[in-house]
RNA sequence: GCGAUCGUAGCUCAGUUGGUUAGAGCGCCGGUUUGUGGUACCGGAGGUCGCGGGUUCGAACCCCGUCGAUCGCCCCA
């Protein structure tokens, strides 16, 4: 036994985790099943760094928010470059599809999960370091694009188990519907803006599409009157919004329009989406304020931004964290086979028939620490298909509740 | 960055208005019992009560600071 770590023992850095257990298995399970059906959607395997130049993500996000300035992993190194810990995937894959020529794959379907690092206060299910699976489609234009990766998401819940999630979805225009829409609510706000909350008159000037999912109640009334997105539609971005609601009709993807769901980065054009648990659901509650299960949407502007040519690209992203809390305890996977050693002269027995039986397939666990005595009962409490005891004078002993369990073949000479 | 609650054994917690050697359950280790068996009983290890300072004759308990956790606000790429 390990003793209790003295003082000095240095403590993990806040808002980190150390994932272990029943926790773990849910977040592997996340994992397994997102590779599962990206390999369904055909998208393909990208690793990228944890770490990028920090303009790779200061240039693609800009200064509209505190995000660069306040809340990125952001450090000099040893040769004096600005460096931050990845706080999202898509800037780097951004970067990466310009430096890499990946124009030539064009669309290239992409993805990658990984750790992800925010400076922010930890609150329920929202951590420093966290985890993110990530799905983008780079140089696609078409509504079919943003159909395809929204199946992709709909189909993963739906794998994963997770219930009382809905896609809410809005367009936020081409450019200049965009634009026109922002100045219309600028106008609309700062006409009442003493009734607002504090908090909504700083947003006024910092970033005004974001009163819009203001808590506070004193700017809802304002906030129900507002102009919508669907006055300034041009032709073609209305065009492009039908396009893909109709597709994920035909696709089977519930949604629901949310014209209120907005993205506070300039390089969104078009498709914006959040899944979110309903209201009064499980999955709500589980969540806590953290609500957004995956969101994401189509980012047109942001190769401009790290100066590359104008390439239109659609992507979303989860919190690996946030969908285990909502699959729910994964049973504790059982081993096919605990062998007990009740006598230790016949420990190598044990080993011989350890390595035999996992050479064939099957999982298998070895006690033989501790009082002989206890040992068995130390198996019992293990899930198992079937124990087999080596005791004194080579006798031995089978128990398994189930007598057709497979790894019985692979034991014969003790079945 | 702001606010609230919390921090006692590996885990979950108790600890009475501040008062002797800080407790329980579970888990762990050992023994006895049972003997094809997750039994029962006995015993044991393991805590400078998150850390630092203060008040006091005396602090797990009161005060200040700090670190951490949890929940919310801000932010949300």
């Amino acid at each position: 036994m390990s003793k209790t770590p003295s003082r000095s023992t240095p403590q993990a850095i806040r808002g980190t985790q150390d994932i272990f257990g029943a926790d773990a298995e849910a977040f592997a399970f996340v994992v397994e099943t997102f590779e599962r059906v990206r390999k369904l959607y055909r998208f393909r395997r990208v690793e990228m760094p944890v770490f990028e130049k920090t303009e790779v993500f200061a240039r693609s996000i800009g200064e509209t928010t505190d995000i660069v300035s306040k809340e990125m992993y952001t450090f000099e190194d040893r040769g004096g470059d600005s460096l931050t810990l990845r706080p999202e995937f898509t800037a780097g894959i951004a970067r990466a599809f310009l430096t890499n020529g990946w124009q030539q794959h064009a669309p290239l379907k992409l993805a990658t999960h990984g750790p992800i690092f925010r400076y922010e206060r930890p609150q329920k299910g929202r951590y420093r370091q966290f985890h993110q699976i990530d799905a983008e489609i780079v140089g696609a234009a078409e509504p079919q694009a943003d159909v395809e990766l929204l199946a992709f998401a709909d189909q993963l819940l739906k794998e994963l188990g997770i219930a009382g999630v809905t896609l809410h979805l809005n367009t936020l225009g081409d450019g200049d519907s965009r634009e026109a829409w922002r100045a219309a609510l600028v106008e609309h706000f700062r006409a009442v803006r003493g009734e607002l909350s504090e908090d909504s008159q700083e947003r006024l000037e910092k970033n005004p599409l974001r009163i819009l999912d203001s808590k506070d109640r004193r700017d809802r009334a304002f906030v129900a009157d507002a102009p919508k997105i669907d006055q300034f539609l041009s032709d073609d971005a209305r065009a492009f919004f039908e396009a893909v609601t109709s597709g994920l009709d035909a696709a089977g993807v519930k949604w629901t329009r949310a014209d209120g769901l907005v993205r506070g980065l300039d390089y969104y054009r078009h498709t914006a989406f959040e899944f979110i648990p309903d209201e009064g659901s499980e999955a709500a509650s589980k969540l806590g304020s953290q609500s957004t299960v995956l969101g994401g949407g189509r980012y047109d502007g942001l190769m401009e931004s790290l100066g590359g040519a104008p390439t239109p690209a659609v992507g979303w992203a989860a919190g690996i964290e946030r969908l285990a809390m909502l699959v729910g305890e994964p049973t504790e996977s059982s081993s096919d086979l605990i062998v007990v050693v009740e006598d230790d002269t016949r420990l190598t027995e044990a080993f011989g028939l350890m390595r035999s039986v996992r050479e064939q397939g099957f999982s298998a666990e070895l006690i033989a620490e501790g009082s002989n005595r206890k040992r068995f009962d130390k198996a019992k409490k293990k899930p198992h298909d079937v124990i087999v005891s080596l005791q004194q004078n080579m006798g031995h002993s089978v128990s398994h509740e189930n007598s057709d369990a497979p790894v019985l073949q692979a034991i014969k000479p003790y079945a």
